[in-house]
DNA sequence: GCTAAGTCAAGAGCAGCGCTCTCTTTTGTT
DNA sequence: AACAAAAGAGAGCGCTGCTCTTGACTTAGC
């Protein structure tokens, strides 16, 4: 393996010590800035702190991380990485043909990342660190991979014929949503209908908004005492709003 | 009126000039600190930078405001104030029998509000601000107003015999679940099965999940070209799930 | 009208922060 | 062994929240 780096001027040579070094030590600060997140919360991520646990001098770290901003992004990439990690295992483990089944299992998943992992959760879904702007070019891609597992679930249920938009729900639907909404059908290439499109985004942020009010805490403490049945009772009424209907046939 | 100090040792003398300095003192910081707030975000109030815009030195607010964290709390309460007041206004220019349309104008100023004042919506509904806990004794009154509104036009729907529990919906609810949705009926009076209650706690979530991701830039930047049509088919859409039919014939 | 109590602004100071610059040490390579 | 690149150390700038002391001023009671 050492000798390998022979291969002078190709474009894999694997690795020389430093740079497998230099590697791993990024790795501890962003390990070490999940700790703080967790601890103390985004806004009072310091660089001082993660380089006092590190044993090393402040300045130093600035040879590893551009930035206090650049640590977020870092820490940003891998938390969506850990969010969509799970849900995706979690929809994989349901049932292939159970398309219900797989929505609850993302869903759950969702919400139980998030309540392990409160402060992660806030940076990705709450407000917006101020001064900060998240790279597009980096953070889009991670960043949506839950609504994209959730739309190939839908769309894989219409494509079953499982999927009936519900009977109370045809709105009309104003021009210009309807040609945004074509858009992304055409985009992902999607059986569903757009109806069904515009209301997958409704659960997505419904999914989102009531993970939210359990992580921070808008019911009051006392209000419901097991919150995973509240959550579970949603779920079960989103995935009719989606136009999954409870345990068919199959 | 300014001969009234006379009423000596009585109950309510009318305010020295001390007192009102001070009263508007307190009201200029409030003022101020919405204005970092909307400018620099929570994160970065910064209470010297509220004393320079008011033209004293730092140390001179602490005399009004007991810490950062009680300008927090200020802000809190003045937002949580603003909100209910613009959600009871547009709610009570909808017509009094028409619990649908009430329905569409609590969302749609809660929307609203929350687009012109993303600041002072992300201090309520978004991350907690870390280490900073408000103090529930002064913030739950204000800060359960728009959900005693919401779930005050469904009671009244219900009254009127024009909720339908919607025919999908029927799904069991767990023991614990009911047990604390039966609390909240016999707490606040209602008329409300059970069932509904907890579809009004979704209805709410999804409300300010739907808010949240438009106003912390949870879609793309060109997703949804008028994220105002988006929105107000999600409201059609939650009406319905509320149990609020299509304009019926009321 | 004068004194005592209460109120408030100012300034210095502490510890922490992000970040930059310079200098020295370590380390991998030739 | 000699050298150049990489990394750490340290000082320093300007900012933050917050505390404490000092001095000026306003109000209230005798």
């Amino acid at each position: 393996m050492t000798e390998v780096k022979e291969t002078a001027a190709g474009v894999d040579r694997p690795l020389t010590p430093r740079q497998r070094a230099r590697t791993q030590t990024i790795a501890d600060i962003v390990r070490l800035g999940r700790q703080h997140l967790a601890t103390h919360g985004a806004a009072a991520l310091s660089l001082r702190a993660v380089a006092r646990d590190l044993g090393v001098v402040s300045s130093a770290v600035y040879r590893y991380v551009e930035s206090r901003d650049e640590l977020l992004t870092l820490l940003l990439i891998d938390a969506f990485g850990e969010l969509g990690d799970e849900v995706d295992t979690a929809v994989g483990q349901a049932p292939e043909g159970d398309h219900r089944a797989r929505f609850l299992a993302l869903g759950r998943a969702v919400r139980e990342w998030a309540l392990r992992e409160p402060a992660s959760y806030a940076l990705l879904f709450g407000s917006p660190v101020p001064g900060y702007n998240a790279p597009a070019e980096r953070t889009t891609g991670p960043g949506t991979r839950v609504i994209v597992s959730l739309v190939g679930i839908l769309d894989a249920a219409s494509r079953a014929g499982q999927l009936s938009v519900p009977a109370d729900g045809s709105h009309q639907l104003p021009p210009t949503l309807a040609a945004d909404l074509a858009a992304i059908r055409s985009e992902f290439g999607l059986d569903l209908p757009e109806e069904l499109v515009a209301r997958g985004v409704l659960v997505w942020s419904s999914l989102f908004g009531a993970v939210s009010f359990e992580v921070f805490n808008q019911y009051g403490p006392d209000t419901f005492r097991v919150p995973a049945e509240l959550f579970d009772h949603h779920l079960a009424v989103l995935a009719g709003i989606a136009g999954l209907r409870a345990h068919a046939s199959r």
